[in-house]
DNA sequence: TCCCTCATGTAAGGTGTTACATGATTGG
DNA sequence: CCAATCATGTAACACCTTACATGAGGGA
């Protein structure tokens, strides 16, 4: 049996905020999740039918101007079932970094390449934390009972991406050395 | 299209620092870059054969007591296909992190179960550390052109498990927090 | 004798992406 | 009028894991 699909409890989860179409959600995602969950929608459009079958889920479809909309809705068994999968231990997650594959095969390339690669690093994490500085400027109005929570993973990502900020100069420093046995 | 095979790189790169079986290949992934790399026979097998016929790799049977080796060695023209991926730019990687998740949908149980969640995640990373000081006790005596490249990788892991630790005690004082709005 | 490690491989199947297709609405 | 966004969906397919299957050799 493969890996379990962690992508209905991310749907679950959003719709425990309240009703949604799957259009909403992949929006919602893309816009304050994104740092650490990513969904298409060639998969959350056929996932959303297939728990509604499952009750997990209902829609009622809205005719606004001739345009069909699913508006879905979280039923009690999937806000079980929701509890359920948040209750479950955390499962190990397998993690694959291109980049830092290709830093531990630096050696075949350039010492110089390899730099710029984590130049190249550095700019992305720049540009993630001046976004979640966004994030957290929208965050400043809202009133929400889940807000704690949201800027506890905010957190997270910011810590992560000094963390790596930090890293990218010491081995910037580090690569510049000669030879650097 | 679907995205890019990258594990045919770390095999390439594997074998870049000399001939190696499928089997041994995938013995170095779990010790010395599980932290950032996993992979499985079930796909590193079927893929030499393809990397094979695509003449990338080499491999010479051995038979040593009966038993069938197979033994790989990378060509100059899987060397050159390494190298051009090694300096293409990192393509953007999703993130899916189960935990964070979890988190931001921490509202929906209590936050005493999310505390223990993020004990659970400290308790995690201080075992990472400890493992990463056990490859480190293992680099001391090794000598090879690539050391200074596997230490900067190893440096990321401990970075990047430090910021964790932070987080997770940051976190863990800020839902003891009464309320916490 | 039994278990662990060495060693290779296939089959099945789930996960998730990209490309394609369609059409309405809204704002400049 | 044109572009962007809203809105849904299918088809194809690559990726990768798990489970299963097999068998030898070595050590306790």
């Amino acid at each position: 049996m493969a890996k379990q699909n962690k992508t209905r409890y991310s749907l679950l989860g959003l719709l425990s905020f309240g009703p949604m179409t799957g259009y909403e959600m992949k929006k919602l995602i893309d816009r304050s999740i994104y740092y650490f969950w990513t969904d298409s929608y060639g998969h959350i459009y056929p996932l959303l039918k297939k728990m509604e079958k499952e009750g997990l889920v209902v829609s009622r479809g809205e005719i606004t101007g001739g345009h069909q909309k699913n508006r879905f809705s979280i039923t009690e068994k999937g806000r079980r079932e929701l509890k359920a999968w948040l209750r479950n231990p955390v499962e190990p997650e397998s993690v694959r970094s291109e980049f830092l594959l290709k830093v531990f095969f630096g050696n075949q390339i350039s010492r110089k390449e390899v730099g710029d690669m984590v130049v190249g690093e550095k700019a992305k994490h720049l540009e993630l934390l001046r976004r979640y500085d966004e994030i957290e400027k929208e965050f400043a109005g809202v009133r929400h009972e889940s807000k704690q929570f949201w800027l506890c993973t905010l957190n997270y990502g910011k810590r992560l991406s000094k963390a790596t900020l930090a890293w990218c100069d010491e081995t910037t420093k580090e690569l510049s050395r000669k030879s650097g046995k």
